[in-house]
DNA sequence: CTATCTGTTCTGAC
DNA sequence: TGTCAGAACAGATA
C-alpha cells in the first residue's frame, strides 16, 4: 500500500541505518526491478534520504540517486551483518519474537520476493521485496531527480502553501472530478492513496462521491485539516500495515488498529450516527464511507 | 474449479 | 483534455 506515511516510516528507518555507508554491492535478482546504471551508485557513499510523494530517495555523495517506488507490495529491509555466531540454535533475527504475523515477513531474506540486495561497507544488507513485481528502482542524477520530483507531483500535505484556497484552485480545472479520484491524484496532492482518502473524508465527514465543483470552502478547510490529522496520526503510528506492507526494520505498522472506514464494510459508523459502513467502488477503487454522515 | 478482490500508476482508446 | 478500461503481477478469498 505504501502511501505517504508508509513511505516516510521506511524513510525514517533507513536514514538511521544507512546514512554515511558505502554501498559495496548491488545484487540484481528481477531485472525490470531495477532500471538504469547501478555503477554510478556503487562504491559511493549515503548522503541522506529522502521522501517525495509515495517515492524514496537515496542521495549519494556523487550526485547520483537512487530512487524507489514500492506500489503496493514492495518492501524495502535493512538487515544489520549476521553473525557467525558458533552458536547456531541461536535465532536468525529477532525482530519477530513477539507474534507470529500472517505472512511469511520473517522468512529468510532474500526470499522469492527479493528483487534487489543491495550491500554496504559494514555488511549490512537492504532488501527490495516486491511480491507483485510493479514496484522499481531507478539509477537517476541530480538533475533528474529534482525534474521528477518539481514536476510530476502537487504539493505535499505538509508543505505550508497546501491551503483550502490551493485546492480550491486546482478543482477549478476539473469540477466533474469525484473528490476522492481528486484527492488521490498525485499531481494535485502527493502521497495520498485509498486508505487515507477514504480516511479523511471520514474525518472530515464529505462523501467521496462529491463533485469537486460542489464542494464549499469551509469544507475544503475541513478536508486540509483532516488531511494533515490523519497522516500525522499514520506516521506516529509507523504506518498501516494490511498485508505487506512493513517498516525498514521488517515491523508492522499499527495504523491499522486506528482506522475507522477502511475496510470496515457493514459495520455501525464508528461516529454513531446510525447509519452503516458501506462499500462502493469510485474511480475503479473501492471506497468505504458512511453514507449517513458524510455528504 | 472459477470468479473476484487487493495498497499504485501508466497507457491507449474514445 | 478528461475519463475510463485494462495492463503490469501474484497472490488471497468466496
Amino acid at each position: 500500500m505504501p502511501e505517504l506515511p508508509e513511505v516516510e516510516t521506511i524513510r525514517r528507518g533507513l536514514e538511521k541505518r544507512i546514512v554515511d555507508r558505502t554501498i559495496t554491492d548491488i545484487e540484481i535478482r528481477y531485472p525490470k526491478t531495477f532500471q538504469g546504471n547501478g555503477g554510478k551508485v556503487a562504491n559511493n557513499r549515503v548522503k541522506s534520504t529522502e521522501r517525495r510523494a509515495k517515492v524514496l530517495a537515496i542521495r549519494m555523495n556523487n550526485s547520483y540517486n537512487l530512487l524507489f517506488h514500492l506500489k503496493m507490495t514492495g518492501q524495502l529491509i535493512w538487515r544489520a551483518a549476521q553473525l557467525r555466531s558458533s552458536s547456531s540454535a541461536e535465532p536468525r533475527n529477532q525482530d519477530f519474537s513477539g507474534g507470529h504475523p500472517d505472512h511469511n515477513w520473517h522468512a529468510d531474506l532474500p526470499n522469492s520476493t527479493t528483487a534487489v540486495v543491495f550491500t554496504f561497507d559494514d555488511d549490512s544488507k537492504l532488501f527490495f521485496n516486491d511480491l507483485r513485481k510493479f514496484g522499481w528502482c531507478k539509477v537517476l542524477s541530480d538533475e533528474d531527480l529534482s525534474k521528477i520530483f518539481d514536476t510530476e507531483y502537487g504539493l505535499e500535505p505538509f508543505d505550508q502553501n497546501f491551503t483550502a484556497e490551493y485546492l480550491i484552485n486546482k478543482a477549478k480545472r476539473i469540477p466533474n472530478r469525484k473528490i476522492k479520484q481528486f484527492l488521490t491524484d498525485q499531481t494535485i496532492i502527493a502521497g495520498i492513496g485509498n486508505i487515507y482518502a477514504d480516511e479523511l473524508l471520514f474525518d472530515a465527514r464529505i462523501s467521496p462521491v462529491r463533485k469537486v465543483s460542489e464542494i464549499s470552502e469551509r469544507e475544503w478547510g475541513k478536508m486540509v485539516k483532516s488531511t494533515i490529522k490523519i497522516l500525522n496520526l499514520a506516521i506516529d503510528q509507523g504506518g498501516t500495515t494490511d498485508s505487506d506492507y512493513v517498516n525498514a526494520d521488517g515491523g508492522k505498522g499499527g495504523m491499522q488498529n486506528y482506522l475507522k472506514v477502511y475496510r470496515k464494510a457493514g459495520l455501525d459508523c464508528p461516529a454513531k450516527c446510525g447509519g452503516k459502513i458501506e462499500r462502493i467502488v469510485v474511480g475503479g477503487r473501492g471506497t468505504h464511507f458512511c453514507p449517513r454522515c458524510q455528504n
